[in-house]
DNA sequence: CATGAATGAGTATTCATTCAT
DNA sequence: TATGAATGAATACTCATTCAT
């Protein structure tokens, strides 16, 4: 097992020389004097650079998946959960995280064993969020019209876009931008009941 | 005019480089090759392989500004008008553009050049949508309680969600994740008497 | 002679370059827009940008030898006139300048043209010394004994010891050195009257 | 140590290189060649070109340091280890060492690193020469008179110059100078007793 | 398991010079 | 006399990868 923990090691080396200089930035060369091996060395672990990219993606991707699964996974309020995981993920997302993440998704459009990986991911991301949906729903939490399949795209395309938001709108807009995104959220999921209750959202002017 | 014919010829040169091969990945002799002028000629042109990515980023960002803001001018529906320009944007979007912007996203968290050109884009497409806004509540076709600057907002990071999800979504999920975008944004801005009268969206399950 | 004129600019804008950049550190596109004309046309001047060296440095030379000899046309005494054009030299002497004088030095053993401009403007300079020196003999300034072909050599290699080091000696040590050259110069030129009169040569220790 | 051993190959290798073509004349790639390794191995040993001149100079400096300190280490009398030296450095003087070693005082002056060299070396160098000159003047060879300091610059500054000489002097001219520097150099540091004897030196005319 | 020497094609960019107009 | 488009070899330097030890 010192094996996979010599790997390991090396991922978040190389992690944080692709944080710090991009995908194609960081060299293998920053790689191993990050993680304190020699340039040959490294191919014992990995068969080349692109291997690193997707075992680091793969990895990242896999406890994102289980970040979000325990946190819906609790007693509070399923709209809730899901507002404050959108929160989580826009605060969370230093512009060099999220830098990236798009040289990720750009790499998945050439790199088909990246594509595959990011795939998979978005399968199962989406099945997790429509089985909350679906829980939401029992509870009545939920609009119980919501079809869960397409509510949960939905909601991680908003998810998605409110923290790529953070890259690109102002630190003063940001604040109010995200709290659009959270309304527009909450009005697509609420249940009639308490959509009849609601405050004003944000972005209605004043009435 | 002979200058700016071969730089705009050394730019679309540059653009099918960049689709190809990505913004790191494509050289200057690819480009050079490619637009067929020697090595050493393109700097009589550009003084650097960034400023090509500026110069190519600034044009597409323009051309998108005008290609929106002719497609709101017509007569019809502002919200059919704004729905058509999403699908617009979805279709027309190869996955080699779309990794192309994302490789932009990307270097605008470490270029600020290219964040400069960013960020004056998004202001300039923020304040058109909430122009278009604006008139549509005048003609009582969107909901006259939004807030303009907020919507358009919320507007765009959803136009552009829709787009992202090309590139993630499998191509037979993709028209049922798109209509859920529209149905998103359509209950988003709908006025109230029209809402009254609504089809049950998409996203609904059968009744 | 308009031909001429334009050459004499391009000359000195030539020069501003170099002084600015080096000689292989100037290229031919920055003399040709500080000259102002296009890159193509400094060629209807000049066969190469080696032909501008030299025509430079023999410009230079020549006027180096002009001024010497006026400085030392005058009526003062011949050893002071001398000295004061050590001091010019040294004094006039900015790193800028002499490290294009030892770029030019080390030209002149690569490239037989410079090598033989530089031959020249050493004899001709060597024979106004001599002749100065042989002047000073006949006012009964300069030691009556001493070869007024060998004591030029001398006396030119002094001077440009001098110069040589302004390049190197720190600024506070500078006064110093020059003083000594100063002292070894007139030692070596004073007649033997004046000799016997002279005071301490500051590279003397307290008595 | 075998690292130490192939850096030491290379860098005999660039400094053939240099004195064939110049400091900006060699090429990494000739040095590369010259030394039979490929391009990118040599940054495995240097950082890059100037540093590769760095360590050249250094190196060369420093050996010079050295080879003066045991020439003047012996028996013999002070002067004449002086004047050897002199005659050691102006014939061991190829015009391709010379124009190299203006290259490097050129380079002192754009470049700060060959500077710091340059000064520290200069500075060294005069302490060993004024520690010669005390030794002489204990051992009754040198004018008692003579302050060590002043006196090492103006030594310095003769040796120097007389090594300039062999680049610019036509070789029929290089014997009559070089003895015109020597009685110079006499003549500033012989002792009275010694002087009171002295033979006419040889840029005396006959008398 | 580990080193680091070695590769060689590849990088963006510069340059003196030529040529058509 | 003048332009500036065009060249293409050259520049210092980088990189992912391989290999002998």
């Amino acid at each position: 097992m010192k094996h996979e923990n010599k790997r390991q090691e090396i991922l978040t080396a190389a992690m944080r020389c692709f944080l710090r200089s991009g995908l194609k930035g960081a060299s293998t060369a920053q790689i191993c004097s990050e993680a304190k091996i020699s340039p040959g060395h490294l191919y014992h672990y990995f068969e080349s650079k692109e291997a690193i990219i997707g075992a680091l993606s793969e990895a990242y991707l896999q406890t994102a998946a289980e970040r979000f699964r325990s946190a819906v996974g609790g007693d509070r309020s399923v709209i809730n959960a899901i507002l404050s995981e959108m929160d989580m993920q826009a605060k969370g997302s230093q512009p060099a995280k999220l830098a990236l993440m798009y040289e990720v998704f750009a790499e998945s459009a050439r790199n088909p064993e990246v594509a595959k990986i990011l795939r998979t991911y978005d399968l199962s991301r989406r099945s997790v969020m429509a089985e909350v949906l679906r829980h939401g729903q029992r509870r009545g939490e939920i609009d119980p019209k919501l079809d869960p399949e397409a509510g949960a795209t939905a909601v991680i395309g908003l998810v998605d876009a409110a923290k790529a938001m953070t890259l690109r709108a102002s630190r003063s807009d940001l604040k109010k931008v995200q709290d659009t995104f959270k309304s527009v959220l909450t009005g697509l999921l609420r249940s009639p009941t308490q959509k009849a209750t609601k405050s004003t959202p944000p972005f209605r002017s004043r009435p």
